[in-house]
DNA sequence: TCACAAAGTAACTGTTTAGTTACTGGCTTT
DNA sequence: AAAGCCAGTAACTAAACAGTTACTTTGTGA
């Protein structure tokens, strides 16, 4: 399960044939190994299911380290519950917003948020998980304030652009644009398994999926056009 | 352990009157308020969160009660779930779609939901820890599965409808249609700790409540019209 | 009125769990 | 070259947990 440490201070550890462990003395690696380790068992299980054994034995490490590294398992989720949304907020600034037509960039964002999502399920996971406790780790988090407030002022310039040009109706809001995208992709993603066993249809077949990428474009800009 | 119970020495058993505690001999009562209470505790801790002895105690009986009516921890879980399928499915009935115009019955259909997501938000919070879980337990459930389908027939029939009037673009769907509906108003709710905590504005307020209601029939009416 | 079945209780059990302790080994510094 | 510190390990502990047992209470009908 383990390769050869390649970082930069690669050691030569292995004289003698000792064992081939995860840890084998490289703390960066070490920390990293835990952080995914519970990502896939917080988005997995949730909070009150993940196993602190569970996430220990899938890093590779021991659990030890990860209350070395983390403190416990509390701040263990919000360390991943962080890395999570800078990943989605990081991914979106490659958009740029600015240099796009107003229709095209909202299309834009709505097909890159709708492919975000497919692509990192666990973010919805830990969403959902989050919201459960009333985000109540997310409301401690002092390092997550201003990475949003960022994005929605560059929807907001995009929109007014558009308002300017008589595209857009005046009123349209840029929280409740990003909400209608948000919304349409997030439901249909992480409620796709009791969706698919009610309703009968396989929500995660490729042309069902590229239909409903389809309908979120043009329901989000039918509900900002005059 | 299991101290203050409040049952210790309210053996009188209330021969004048109906006891107000569950479990003075009366089973209906007592399962019934076993049900109740693990629907707040499944809603707000998760399957995996959920305390069998916090169960007991919110009902006002006891463990041995629980295992004697459900079985175990899982198939009172399951009987939640049903429940609460079985609640909302009922209360669309008294909807009535056959007898509304086309236009307005997909209005009352998205307000009816708004409504009904907005004064149950357990019902919510479980639908998400279903999810989580691959719909794990729906799955096994055969009390549900014909419950929908007469459900999106109905919504079919009022498409068809509005399709024959040429109110309605031929190619809408009934999925579709309720995606839409359930996805707008599902995300707003059930997200609404995270959203107001990144974006700082309160979702819960009543004019912004109402705007959202408002869009959800908007948007799906746009959705739809020729 | 009394037997018995169903409803209910409290204390218990074996297991799982988050978190800790006591220890090993190797790299770096002086 | 030895001291000291940091990464890492395995075995341990106290508490929490789902599920059980042994027992008591109460309404009913023969």
């Amino acid at each position: 399960m383990d390769k050869g440490q390649a970082q930069g201070k690669a050691k030569k550890a292995g004289n003698g044939g000792r064992a081939e462990r995860a840890g084998s003395r490289d703390p960066e690696r070490t920390r990293a190994s835990i952080l995914a380790a519970a990502t896939v068992e917080f988005a997995e299980n949730g909070i009150g299911g993940a196993r602190v054994d569970a996430i220990a034995e899938r890093a590779g490490t021991n659990k030890r380290m990860l209350y070395h590294y983390f403190g416990d398992k509390e701040q263990l989720y919000l360390a991943v519950l962080e890395e999570a949304y800078i990943g989605i907020r990081t991914a979106e600034r490659s958009l740029n917003l600015s240099d796009l037509a107003p229709e095209q960039g909202v299309a834009e964002l709505a097909m890159f948020t709708w492919k975000y999502f497919r692509e990192h399920p666990e973010f919805l996971s830990l969403l959902g998980t989050e919201n459960l406790h009333g985000a109540r780790w997310l409301r401690q988090s002092t390092r997550l304030k201003e990475l949003h407030s960022h994005f929605i002022d560059k929807l907001a310039e995009l929109l007014d652009r558009g308002k300017a040009k008589g595209l857009f109706r005046v009123d349209a809001d840029p929280l409740n644009v990003y909400l209608t995208i948000a919304a349409l992709g997030y439901f249909y993603l992480s409620n796709r398994h009791t969706l698919t066993t009610i309703f009968d249809r396989d929500l995660m077949d490729e042309s069902n999926l590229e239909d409903w990428r389809r309908h979120i474009v043009q329901v989000t800009l039918a509900s900002i056009r005059r």
